[in-house]
DNA sequence: TAATTACTTTACTAAAAAGTACAGTATTTT
DNA sequence: AAAATACTGTACTTTTTAGTAAAGTAATTA
């Protein structure tokens, strides 16, 4: 299991914002502060830009900045903005080999796996914001002690 | 994040052996069971062979076996054969664009993130055992109710 | 002991993801 | 208005992952 680079660049290219208060940054400095190439950002950007979480001014003075304070962005619609969720339709549409539908699609006892880990990392993302992960106020407390898998 | 082909279609060659009683399956049956090529399935099952986590035996009446009952496999070893946990020390090293530390390595809040969900996923992958997917008889109950993320 | 079945190994091709190059347009400043 | 700064878009190269091909070795059976 992964983390993309776009998932994991474009986060921190959030971060970067949020701890400038929101920006503007231009994309060299953003591009410098990240040790990425300057296309690189620009391509980053551009993908954060699109899904509406940051907005962007041209010429002198220019740069991207958050469209809101950084404690209105949950995890959740950054990620949902930089790739696909662990588990979605199309995951199991991809497995199947030269078949039709999966060997398992019946009694598809993997899929629940995916399921409730995208039910569980969603949880998590959504329950935290930007600012939280810029300034590491959050406590994940004991959160893993209460999870156990019961037998039905 | 994402699941890798290695690790889906990994975890389903073993759900063929156990659902087979712990196998042993030849080549040829896995492969046309699950609609992957002959050369794939082969790659999936040396993969798990290297492992430690299925026996082969050549010749006629030969094929792969599971090396012990489905029940004392747990998931995570599993998973640890096919690829890497989400968050690992190689992680970190990968997104430091060309700057020797990553960025935020200093106070790096998105590493916890990373850490707090491989942690979780281990847990669970920890705690259910290859009979278990095999036949459905998990049940993940309430647990994302229980999960919560505070301020400190 | 030859034929058959089946695992093994290495090398290759194809597709996807990661990352770069470069020419273009917009805005500001002088 | 020209120069400088900065975003935008398309096309490209590189690397990684996915998947295939084919020749080889081992065991069994007739």
């Amino acid at each position: 299991m992964k983390v993309s680079a776009l998932e994991e660049y474009g986060l921190r290219c959030m971060l970067q914002l949020a701890r400038k208060n929101g920006g503007p940054m231009t994309l060299p400095e953003i591009s410098k502060a990240e040790g990425v190439s300057l296309s690189y950002a620009g391509k980053l950007l551009m993908i954060l830009k699109k899904a509406g979480l940051v907005k962007a001014v041209r010429g002198r003075q220019g740069g991207y900045a958050l469209v809101k304070p950084a404690e209105e962005y949950d995890l959740k619609e950054i990620f949902d903005a930089l790739g696909e969720p662990l588990y979605n339709p199309k995951h199991c549409r991809k497995f199947t080999g030269d078949l039709v539908k999966c060997a398992h699609s019946k009694d598809c006892t993997v899929r629940d796996i995916w399921k409730e880990f995208s039910k569980i990392i969603d949880g998590v993302l959504g329950n935290m914001t930007l600012a939280d992960v810029a300034s590491g106020s959050y406590d994940f407390g004991n959160m893993t002690s209460n999870i156990q898998v019961g037998i039905k």
